[in-house]
DNA sequence: CTAGACTGAGACAGTGATGTATCAATCTAG
DNA sequence: CTAGATTGATACATCACTGTCTCAGTCTAG
């Protein structure tokens, strides 16, 4: 059967997510393709795991541009911004699976170019949540890499609620945005 | 110079915070200790992990304890019931550093006996949130184990933030505490 | 139908980590 | 001071994974 590289990297990703350490070998086999030819489409296991860093990537970076998270800063009106981050979070959560593993795989530490974009698009929203705390909308009193990390740290949180089924798929960008912003009180 | 297994396993964890797949030989030099030494005190690899997620249990129901958590259950009286989640999450919050590894190393989830004693632990704390729900403390619209996942997703946010020095050690508490009741809104 | 592309299976050497063992040097309790 | 314990250094066999290669079988476009 033809298995294509988009669909490999996809297999590989949601087998890496609960696996992280798991060998080619593994990785084909949970794509439903030879170690043979999973090497054939990525050379090595850093190029398959950097290609998953850079796609993963993509998805954060589409998510930023559909909640016009650039226009919002410059605006600098607070109902564009809060509607910018509420899109944002909630665009977080749908892409939450491409996250999982890529954003704790410490091999991906090397890839100096890869890190260089992941600080461009952190840049991007330390500046969004710093605007929205100028404009009343988030909290002014908490450091802005604090709510950047509790973010990602709720994402971590909603990837282990999908996978231990605590929560439906459905649900999930609601509560997401809903924990975020008010909590759990 | 005597380093004693307990300082070993304190510096084994330090390191495999930040670098998960460490080899014996890294671990070993983390230690002060050479790795001959560190396969006296623990003999294979898998044996020091479990060693260490046993500590981290240990921590967890100490702070479980501290916090007077089933007591609050039993009681059912709001202010007791708010006492102790406030207690227990600030408590986390100052064992976050032995969790942070832990939490996350997959090859604990062969060790039938520590994972069911995660699930004990688990499970109190899933009833002190229920309780909680029901006093009027905790927002009753989520799911008790999204609120469970949730502070768990905030503690590796902590430790990222501590990691990456984005917060100061003093404040952790304060703000693992305020984000997890009241959200960044 | 056929040529070219793609695949799975398997063999292979190289590499790094593991766990065990030995031995000389050092520390420490008594 | 001394005997026993503990340590670091080193060597060793073993193992799993990696990356490369070959070859025969299969699929597909034309």
């Amino acid at each position: 059967m033809v298995v294509s590289r988009e669909q490999i990297a996809a297999a590989a990703l949601r087998h890496l997510n609960q696996s992280p350490t798991a060998s080619m070998e593994e990785i084909a086999r949970a794509a439903g393709v030879s170690r043979a030819t999973l090497h054939r489409h990525f050379a090595t296991r850093d190029e398959l795991v950097s290609a998953l860093g850079w796609r993963a990537m993509e998805y954060w970076e589409r998510a930023q541009k559909q909640a016009g998270v650039a226009e919002a800063i410059e605006s600098g009106d607070p109902r564009t911004l809060e509607a910018a981050l509420h899109a944002l979070v909630i665009g977080q959560a749908e892409i939450a699976d491409e996250h999982g593993f890529t954003l704790t795989a410490n091999s991906l530490l090397d890839d100096a170019a890869l890190m260089r974009r992941i600080d461009e698009l952190e840049e991007l929203e330390l500046k969004l949540f710093a605007a929205c705390q100028r404009a009343g909308i988030l909290r002014a009193d908490l450091p802005v890499r604090w709510i950047s990390n509790t973010l990602y740290g709720l994402l971590v949180a909603a990837v282990e609620s999908l996978r231990r089924g605590d929560v439906a798929r459905r649900d999930l960008s609601r509560l997401l945005l809903e924990t975020f912003l008010r909590g759990t009180a």
